[in-house]
RNA sequence: GCCGGCGUAGCUCAGUGGUAGAGCAACUGAUUCGUAAUCAGUAGGUCGUAGGUUCAAAUCCUAUCGCCGGCUCCA
């Protein structure tokens, strides 16, 4: 019996093809060339091996080297060739699982012990003659029980657990050199077919992300298609090591932890305190101008705030202990929304005074392990810039629209370009009934959508108490970091019983919104820093113009320009030491100050200035003031 | 919290059992200079901390604190 199948080619042509037919078979119906650089095909936006024998119609693509997919299969085989290596090394070896990921793969071993750089070299020149030695892929269809056979003789019982979770009867394993995994693929025809790699990290994982289980050695490693495009990763890695904040922050006497008085909480240094009191300055501003009121609140609350609330309940584990005063318990602030609460309480509410819209930066303490600190990106205090809406169910979703307005506004002031919003929805465990988060969700939805912003829904991922909406930024390097949170609470208004009066003189419970645009402010220039490189937009940077003398003849002049610019506002730092002129504009362009103000004879017998851009381009003999109310001054 | 690595001068780093080193920064002096490092000198460290092994420890062992890379977590 010889039955076709027809898939549609990616130009809309169809292809007719024997039930049976592989990938590779069909490739070469198209044409010889094509079956020859054939190392996957897509059916229906699903990857097949090429060797997998084709039995549905469908939606046909033949990937090759150039497909943009090519790295994801590439990666994908890498893991078994490094997998392969690790074997000839380490023969009593257990594998975990491998996959491609972003810009690379990985795999995780049970080893007999831990794996030093050393080894990475010697995996890598296995790796190397497994490529060289060109080896086929092989794909085999087994049975369940003939694959438990297999896995279970070669003593891999994490493959073992593997097997038995998958729902099919048949399984399929791929082959090569003296190596064999449970795979779905696809894999490259041959080893040979991929080159470009470099193993990266070794670390710790999990066993299936369960921190109750053995713990593998991950070893991480990049591959790409093309070597241009490995070489281009590699740079951009070394590129992210020199943007590091936490490097930065060194280099430009920005801010401070110290493991005397605890990790992970952040002294602010005075350069750093300029471009967060800038920051700071300006959400202040734009706060009242968006309709919020500032409020303050207290660092500390009785236990009773957190039993009403819920956080001793849901997250004692992250508060830190209580401290006793006068014979009552005290515990410091991880969120500030009760205190906020107790500010609505104090009137009675009527629907006219809603919205309310109060904003604070409010400082909160929380308990993080100590393995998860990192830099200003991950603290044990840290700022929030908070706000609560409180509000009437029909005014929600312009409220939030309005929100996600204001933040991408907030957010694009400092830089930010490309933006994404996470939808996160309905957990396991939750409060308020579901349909109050259904239409919680997709006003949400709908506000996300009028933004114009690209959304990814993130299934169970939100809070106990509500969905929330994310948005995270992109940097240069590809990087996502989350800034906004907007966030449903379906929890405090009832625990805490807010009421308003409506229009017919009853009792409502009002909706509110948590909300922190810049998220924390700590992690916010963290991420403010790596963006721009250190290369702050001006009106954040802690030094604006250096003022240069080219020698201590012109030390007058300079006093005096120094402070022509601190009257207009303008922060400074005037170069005193008799040092070159190279010497000062060296250290200047360390710093990353945007603007040098050079001044030497020509410049103080004309009464003028000579400007150096941190760019390197000059502005020769120009008026002060005319500088600072020109376009290279407001471009900055 | 878990796995692995690391901790030497303000910073970046060298020093694998025999009484602590370099460059930069700092300080002093000289130099007064036109677009990314002028020269010379001075000072600075109980080698994260606490135990232990040894005639002898920055170096080896144990514990502890912190940092780095991941994992888990992130209201």
């Amino acid at each position: 019996m010889s039955e076709n199948i027809t898939l549609t080619l990616p130009d809309g042509k169809a292809l007719e093809v024997p039930v049976g037919a592989t990938v590779k078979q069909a490739a070469a119906k198209i044409g010889p060339r094509l079956a020859e650089a054939a190392i996957a095909g897509k059916l229906d936006g699903s990857f097949v091996d090429i060797r997998m024998p084709l039995s549905t119609s469908g939606k046909f693509e033949v990937v090759t080297m150039k497909s943009p997919d090519a790295n994801d299969v590439c990666r994908h085989s890498m893991a078994h060739i490094m997998a392969e290596a690790v074997l000839k090394l380490f023969p009593e070896a257990q594998f975990g699982i491998g996959p491609s990921i972003e810009n690379g793969f990985y795999y995780d071993f049970l080893l007999s012990r831990s794996l030093t750089p050393e080894d990475l070299e010697k995996i890598e020149k296995e790796m190397q003659a497994s490529i060289a030695a060109k080896q086929e892929f092989t794909r085999e269809e087994l049975d369940k029980s003939a694959a438990r056979k297999l896995f279970g003789d070669l003593k891999q019982s994490f493959k073992l657990e593997l097997i038995d979770e998958i729902p099919d009867q048949k399984v399929s394993v791929f082959r090569h050199g003296g190596f064999v995994d449970l795979c779905r693929g696809p894999h490259v025809p041959n080893t040979g077919a991929v080159k470009f790699f470099k193993l990266l990290t070794i670390a710790g994982a999990y066993w299936r992300g369960d921190e109750k289980r053995p713990m593998l050695q991950r070893i991480y490693g990049t591959a790409f298609a093309t070597k241009e495009e490995l070489d281009k990763h590699l740079a951009m890695l070394e590129e992210a090591k020199k943007r590091d904040h936490r490097k930065l922050g060194k280099e430009l006497d920005l801010f401070s932890i110290h493991e005397e008085v605890g990790p992970g909480l952040v002294f602010w240094h005075p350069k750093g305190a300029r471009i967060r009191n800038a920051a700071e300055m300006f959400w202040k501003d734009q706060h009242y101008k968006n309709g919020y009121e500032l409020i303050y609140t207290p660092h500390i609350g009785r236990s009773w705030l957190w039993e009403t609330s819920g956080h001793l309940g849901f997250y004692r584990d992250s508060m830190y202990s209580p401290m006793l005063i006068d014979d009552q318990e005290y515990f410091i602030k991880p969120m500030n929304c009760p205190f906020h609460i107790m500010i609505y309480k104090t009137q009675m509410r009527s629907y006219r005074d809603l919205p309310l819209r109060w904003a604070e930066m409010g400082t909160v303490y929380r308990y993080e392990k100590s393995g998860v600190l990192h830099g200003l990106m991950r603290v044990r205090g840290f700022t929030q810039d908070d706000a609560h809406i409180i509000c009437t169910p029909d005014q929600i979703e312009d409220e939030v629209r309005e929100v996600i307005r204001f933040s991408l506004f907030i957010l694009k002031s400092f830089g930010f370009e490309e933006f994404k919003a996470y939808l996160a929805t309905r957990p396991e465990k939750a409060v308020g009934e579901p349909a109050r988060w259904e239409q919680a969700l997709a006003a949400l939805k709908r506000a996300v959508d009028q933004e114009g912003l690209v959304c990814e829904v993130d299934e169970g991922g939100g809070a106990f108490y509500g969905p929330k909406i994310d948005l995270k930024i992109k940097d240069a390097l590809g990087r996502e970091w989350q800034m906004t949170t907007i966030q449903f609470d379906f929890n405090l208004p009832e625990r805490f019983d807010m009421t308003y009066i409506g229009a017919d003189g009853g009792h409502h419970r009002p909706y509110m919104v948590h909300r922190a645009l810049m998220g924390s402010v700590e992690r916010f220039l963290g991420v403010l820093l790596e963006y721009h490189g250190g290369n702050l937009p001006l009106w954040l940077c802690p030094v604006q113009v250096a003022v240069l003398p080219i020698s201590d003849k012109h030390l007058e002049y300079g006093k005096k320009i120094e402070q022509a610019l601190r009257t207009r506002g303008i922060r400074t730092f005037l170069d005193t030491r008799s040092d070159k002129i190279n010497y000062k504009i060296r250290s200047a362009q360390l710093q990353k100050i945007p603007f040098m103000a050079v001044l030497g004879d020509a410049e103080a017998n004309a009464n003028t200035i000579t400007i150096r851009k941190r760019t390197g381009e000059n502005l020769t003999g120009i008026d002060l003031d005319a500088f600072v109310t020109s376009q290279e001054w407001k471009k900055a």
